[in-house]
RNA sequence: GCCGAGGUGGCGGAAUGGCAGACGCGCUAGCUUCAGGAGCUAGUACUCGCAAGGGUGUAGGGGUUCAAAUCCCCUCCUCGGCACCA
């Protein structure tokens, strides 16, 4: 074999990423790459969107696991001929921009914006391609004024009302949502202080209207696991409201209606006590002189007492007899009305009818008082002995033989059947009705806070609570600088804004001095990167056509129940007052899994466990770290972050560089460099070269479809590892060779950019030509012949034990290829003498041959 | 307690009924370089064997199948969500 020519040529640039990635952040900039052009509709919009940040000043790891991948999608869909809108911005109303101010003595809007300046450096050097003219920051009066007039759009809805009731209340925080209290200890989900309940009144939005369609999540393309959480959190329970009737003694003319609600209206024959929650409207009332003191004693411990204790499942059933009883409506039965604190005052109608044959908590409570329990529901497979002994736990399971006993008439009827009839007779009756309930609630959006968006009404003597006028907004949020967190509103403490005049008969009014939950910024945000310089709309309407839903949303599971279901919510409200047509924000949801601390915990500038990428930006380049945290295993995965490891890509990446700019180079460390594998000719080398690179190519399109990133860079690898072994030999150079460069760095160009582009450029200037960017090429298309392969290795197996392989032309009649397994000399000797039973042949990818 | 996701070499992981361990890290040996915490080549699940080759193996146990990491049943462990919601 002769030695091919080596053209004398200039020494090899190294691979040296600080030297050239800036270089091509500043050209993309400059050429306007990733500014997206709305109007252009030649092509089919691509909306992708990964959860925007809060400005807290500095970008870790996690960031670029989170961002990184999705650029990587954003550009191979460019690629693919799609108009992308890859949209960035910050969430910049929150608590620890006021929580700094406190103990910096520096103003939140300081502090937010010198962190958004840090985090916008560090996010360019991640060499993302974000269309930067479409940013926004909710923390400008250009952004807040919006959320202020969506309210007011709410509010003139009937989509957001002042209400009082039991709220849950962090010390430090003030009012919480529900969904922002966590834990069996029930603690605040921003401070971890302990929440308290507090009788107050607060804003809120009617995010229970939407309860069924929130439900419904047709046609949305998102993981199961998040859909599932929705549905547990709004918790839609069907099943039947029942008016009980009080009976009269000698303290009370009785005849009140005590409702209750109820999942088993099928056990109503079973309810043998009622219980309200000592909140409860009637308890005055049908509390007997002679229970007075310990009824009034146990309501008052009952307020006392924190969320924890009471709701705490381990705590034994506490509770007080009333001295009343009601009258159970279907056969007039006297059942004794105690109160207890395991109902809840906030669910359903606050009482409930007591089934302690068939409900846990009934049970325990029937026990601990010595209350009956009566059996009304038995599977088939349970005799009439059985059903006459005592329970020893209540029977809860919905058994599909259920059927209902010592239950009059209704006794042994399916207990499906027994649910229908028993409604029935009790609307017929007037006694009750079919009902839903919903564990979820209204949203209580009302801060005590500062560093958010001031709720925009006012309250005057004469009008009342007046919204303000449109055309006065936004409400600014004033330079108050009186913000300590007691809980108490630091809008307070402005005078010069909380004293105003009232927009409807000019008198003297005092403004709303609580702010918006910041969770609004982030439930509407996406539609405001579409327009974001509207003067008169939140949203253009047209652009918000053409453009939403989202296509594709990026983010961490842990909003499932937050901000997922809030911005669910906003849309489907903003729909109904005319400003959007989408009823779902993002049609493709993405859970990226996080990157926890070396330390397996979550990374915290507390724990000191948080990894900086710009040192490892400035040991190995962007394009490393981004390729890096893509091969670390599936994105939806995370894990504890540990650098080893990164060397491989970077060696990955140099080779892929050498064998772009040096083809002919040959590795003095390998005797065989330069050489063609044995058995192999120019042409034959030049054809597996071909099917390689189109295989892999065909592999790697569908792998960035799907978002299966970690196996994609390792197909890269594997192409590249290839191509080194060609490199050097006769065929460098060759029409294939100079393909498989260009293809390996079309493939490559989305998840490392710079490199690619770097070497994108230097190949075409080597050519004598000027390239446009790797960027704006068209990804290639799969040349299916090249593609295709002649020959087949086929595994044989004897019994399902792997003997020995055949190669084989593909296509090859199943009888001639048993014909030639049957002659191998492995197979016969595995065989030892036997006749095969029976030959399995897979489809040509595998045969077993079956003996005894 | 209920619901969900998961458990594969020394490590990250690949394979979703058909060759277990792709790709990478680490490690071992050799080569190469003025030098390197650089580069290249080969080997690397466990186990018996000089080797050829054999046996075992995907948390544990059972099952279905010609064939199981993958499907079914039971048990254990890890992570996430929920917290008396009638």
């Amino acid at each position: 074999m002769s030695e091919p020519e080596r053209p004398e040529h200039a020494r090899i640039d190294r691979y040296e990423p600080a030297a050239i990635e800036p270089l091509w952040q500043q050209r993309w900039a400059e050429l306007g790459l990733y500014d997206t052009n709305l109007a252009d509709d030649s092509r089919p919009k691509y909306y992708l969107l990964t959860m925007y940040d809060y400005p807290s000043g500095d970008l870790h790891i996690g960031h670029w696991y989170v961002k990184t991948p999705t650029d990587a999608l954003g550009r191979f869909h460019r690629m693919r001929g799609e108009n992308v809108f890859m949209p960035i911005g910050f969430d910049a109303f929150g608590l620890p921009a006021e929580n700094a101010a406190i103990k910096n003595k520096v103003h939140p809007h300081t502090w937010t914006l010198k962190n958004i300046d840090t985090m916008r450096r560090q996010l360019r050097s991640m060499g993302a391609g974000w269309d930067w003219n479409a940013e926004v920051v909710t923390c400008e009066p250009e952004y807040y004024r919006w959320n202020q007039w969506i309210f007011l759009r709410f509010l003139e809805a009937g989509l957001a009302y002042r209400a009082k009731s039991p709220v849950d209340w962090c010390p430090n925080d003030g009012t919480l949502a529900r969904e922002q209290v966590e834990g069996t200890d029930r603690h605040c989900w921003r401070c971890g202080a302990r929440v308290e309940k507090r009788e107050l009144e607060q804003w809120y939005l009617r995010t229970t209207k939407y309860a069924d369609e929130l439900l419904d999540f047709t046609g949305l393309e998102w993981p199961e696991p998040i859909k599932l959480m929705q549905t547990n959190w709004i918790g839609r329970s069907e099943g039947a409201e029942v008016d009980f009737t009080t009976a009269a003694d000698d303290a009370q003319p009785g005849g009140d209606q005590l409702r209750v609600f109820t999942t088993r209206p099928d056990t109503l024959y079973g309810a043998t006590f009622m219980v309200m929650s000592p909140e409860h409207a009637l308890v005055p009332k049908l509390t007997h002189p002679s229970q007075a003191t310990e009824i009034a004693a146990y309501v008052a411990a009952a307020s006392r007492e924190t969320e924890i204790e009471r709701m705490s499942t381990e705590r034994e059933k506490t509770g007080v007899f009333t001295g009343s009883y009601a009258v159970n409506p279907i056969n007039g039965e006297r059942i004794p009305i105690w109160i207890a604190d395991y109902v809840l005052a906030g669910y359903g109608t606050g009482a409930i009818m007591a089934v302690p044959a068939h409900d846990e908590r009934d049970f325990a409570f029937a026990q601990k008082f010595g209350l009956p329990i009566r059996r009304v529901i038995a599977g088939s497979e349970v005799s009439d002995a059985e059903v006459a002994a005592p329970l020893t736990q209540a029977y809860i399971a919905h058994g599909a033989t259920d059927r209902m006993v010592n239950s009059g008439p209704h006794s042994g009827k399916p207990a499906k059947q027994g649910f229908a009839d028993i409604v029935a007779m009790l609307e017929k009756e007037g006694r009750g009705k079919a009902a839903i309930n919903y564990r979820l609630r209204d949203w209580l959006m009302s801060r005590q806070r500062y560093w958010g968006t001031p709720i925009p009404v006012v309250y005057c003597d004469k009008d009342g609570m007046v919204p303000v006028p449109d055309d006065q907004l936004p409400v600014r949020l004033p330079e108050t600088v009186d913000y300590a967190g007691s809980g108490n509103s630091p809008l307070k403490s402005d005078a010069a804004f909380m004293n105003t005049t009232c927009p409807q008969c000019g008198g003297p009014a005092q403004r709303e001095t609580d702010t918006m939950d910041t969770f609004i910024d982030s439930s509407w945000y996406w539609f405001r990167y579409l327009s974001p310089a509207d003067k008169n709309l939140p949203v253009d309407r047209s652009i918000e056509a053409r453009w939403c839903p989202v296509d594709q949303y990026t983010g961490g599971a842990e909003h499932a129940v937050m901000h997922l279901l809030y911005a669910r919510f906003f849309t489907k409200a903003m729909a109904d007052c005319g400003l959007v047509h989408e009823r779902e924000p993002f049609k493709r949801l993405f859970n990226q899994g996080q990157i926890l601390g070396a330390d397996g915990e979550r990374m915290s500038k507390s724990r000191g466990n948080v990894q900086d990428p710009d040192e490892l930006v400035a040991r190995y380049g962007a394009d490393t770290v981004r390729l890096f945290l893509m091969f670390m295993g599936p994105w939806d995965q995370g894990g504890p972050w540990s650098p080893t490891g990164i060397g491989g890509i970077a060696r990955f990446l140099n080779r892929v560089w050498y064998s772009a700019l040096d083809p002919h180079g040959v590795d003095a460390g390998d005797p065989e460099s330069g050489t063609l594998p044995a058995g192999q000719d120019a042409a034959a080398a030049q054809e597996a070269l071909r099917a390689a690179v189109h295989r892999t190519l065909r592999t790697v399109t569908e792998e960035y479809s799907e978002k299966r990133f970690n196996t994609m860079v390792a197909h890269l690898m594997e192409l590249s590892n290839l191509l080194q072994r060609y490199r050097g030999t006769e065929i460098a150079g060759t029409p294939a060779w100079d393909e498989a460069i260009r293809l390996i760095l079309l493939m490559l160009a989305p998840a490392a950019p710079h490199i690619t582009d770097e070497l994108w450029s230097r190949l075409a200037a080597a050519r004598g030509e000027t390239a446009s960017s790797i960027h704006a090429t068209a990804w290639p298309a799969v040349d299916e012949a090249a593609a295709t392969e002649n020959e087949r290795e086929v595994p044989v197996q004897v019994n399902g034990k792997l003997r020995d392989k055949v190669q084989v032309a593909v296509g090859i009649s199943e009888a001639d290829l048993e014909k030639l397994v049957l002659a191998r000399p492995k197979v016969v000797a595995a065989l030892d003498g036997k006749t095969p039973l029976k030959v399995i042949h897979a489809g040509g990818r595998l045969v077993n041959i079956v003996v005894r």
